[in-house]
RNA sequence: GGAGAGUUGUCUGAGUGGUUGAAAGUGCAGCACUCGAAAUGCUGUUAACGUAAUCGUUACCAGGGUUCGAAUCCCUGACUCUCCGCCA
């Protein structure tokens, strides 16, 4: 969401960004916010000089009250009425214009930064970088579901019966190692500085309504039946929400913090549930990185929080690239953003683990967070970024470790959290 | 879930329906005093929006209502505290 004040003075720059996202249908929104803008701003205008009048005969009102002129403050109440009827229409009126501009405003893209490449969609992006070589092995890798199956790791069919598809069963050692990672990952984390922290994982109407769009909500998020909450579909939700409205400290800033959560996605439309795997599912686990920052340092932030996911999987041993988002594939809040993806050494291409965004003060505009300090009060920036998504990161894990006889190699820094097992053996048939 | 108390500026905390945007203290900033500091004294100090400025409007948890006028009265909701119940 960007600044009304900014649009007005910037034309030009905001309708050449929305052609960069190749959203021509949305040039028109542009002229109508402002003109919008200066009609709010001159209803009000008019109200305030209203209530202005309405304030002074009060106050009159009231003295003439204590000198015990009662007939003649009679004859003022008359104006006030007046002023309160035409003041409702007026108010009504703003208030709709507003409802209306700020309905135009959630739907203008975001400024994109000048390095995002220019595209129409998600077959446009931008590989970045590869790190660690993507192995093609001498034996053919199994689908990760048989992986999971060998080691008696999976049962879909009773999270079918208990809670229909999209659910599932880990067990023993899959279960094991799943925590694993998420625990592991919350711990490379801790180390890079960032403050761990367990958010709630139900969220109210108004922090959905801060953090996403009506359309996103729609086909994301679980409503529960008969309470105003909803289950979060990343802790990224909570953990913006937790600073909505605030005005935090700028000797505070940077803040990092790595959260943990389950998610819960109803994964409407789009490419649907599968039958077998676990990559698309209605609840996984994630450890997340959230950044607030000033904003002259967020686009250093991006740049570290990114490299910490890549620098997470390569200590697992695991090939990734960094695929930066072009500009129409860029959701419309977001300035840059790009993810990561893991190999796969079955389907011998990259598939996504991580996304990695900056939202400069978009988020921060929409849900009023702000910071203080010398410079006045100002709006920071936030980030955000996946460190371990699982079962997503399980199945890079699997496929990256499975070995021709079917056992699975653990790596070293993953065996303290397994017990210091070093190697999970396929079960007997 | 039941009963009661509360929510005001950085914080503490006043506030009979009519110059209360809000007493007092505290914090913060500036000035004076001092070689310097402490102490003391004086002055200033909420935010958002509109305006070149003066100034104006709005905001005392949130949303409604009563009234010419609401921080103050009424209703609803959220949260906090205390007690009881239930509970991993």
């Amino acid at each position: 969401m960007l600044d009304i004040k900014f649009v007005k003075e910037n034309k030009e720059l905001v309708k050449e960004n929305i052609k960069k996202k190749f959203q021509d249908q949305k040039l028109p929104l542009v002229d109508e916010v402002v003109e919008l803008y200066d009609k709010v701003c001159s209803l009000k205008l008019e109200g305030d000089n209203l209530r202005n009048e309405k304030n002074n005969i009060s106050n009159q009102i009231g003295s003439m009250m204590r000198e015990g002129k009662k007939e003649e403050a009679e004859k003022f109440k008359q104006r006030v009425i007046e002023i309160n009827e035409k003041l409702v229409t007026l108010e009504k009126q703003e208030a709709e214009l507003n409802a209306i501009l700020k309905a135009k405003m959630m739907i203008i893209p975001n400024m994109i930064d000048d390095s995002v490449p220019i595209g129409r969609d998600d077959t446009e992006n931008v590989e970045i970088e590869k790190f660690g070589e993507p192995v093609v092995p001498n034996f053919e890798v199994p689908y990760h579901a048989d992986i999971l199956a060998s080691i008696n790791g999976l049962d879909k069919e009773s999270a079918g019966r208990t809670s229909g598809n999209g659910f599932y069963y880990l067990i023993g050692d899959a279960a094991r190692i799943h925590s694993a990672m998420i625990s592991y990952a919350r711990d490379f984390m801790i180390d890079k500085g960032f403050t761990y922290c367990i958010p709630p994982f139900m969220i109210r109407s108004d922090v959905v309504n801060g953090v996403m769009s009506f359309e996103e909500m729609d086909a994301m998020m679980y409503k529960i039946e008969g309470e105003d909450l909803f289950l979060i579909g990343t802790s990224e939700h909570s953990m913006i929400g937790k600073f909505k409205g605030q005005i935090v400290d700028e000797t505070s800033l940077p803040i990092t913090l790595t959260s943990y959560s389950p998610c819960f996605r109803k994964e409407v439309g789009a490419h649907g549930i599968e039958e077998r795997g676990v990559y698309r599912v209605h609840q996984f686990e994630k450890q997340e990185m959230v950044v607030l920052c000033k904003p002259e340092e967020s686009m250093d932030w991006y740049h570290k929080m990114w490299s910490y996911t890549v620098e997470f999987f390569r200590s697992l041993d695991i090939p990734v690239r960094t695929l930066e988002c072009c500009s129409g594939d860029l959701a419309d809040l977001k300035v840059k953003s790009c993810d990561i993806e893991a190999w796969s050494p079955r389907q011998q291409k990259y598939f996504e683990v991580g996304s990695c965004s900056t939202l400069g003060d978009a988020q921060a505009r929409r849900l009023g967070i702000r910071t203080k300090g010398e410079h006045g009060t100002y709006l920071v920036h936030t980030l955000n970024n996946t460190v371990l998504a699982s079962p997503r990161g399980l199945i890079a894990f699997l496929e990256n470790n499975v070995q021709e006889d079917g056992s699975i190699l653990i790596p070293k820094v993953l065996q303290p959290y397994m017990g210091g097992k070093e190697v999970i053996e396929p079960a007997m048939q």
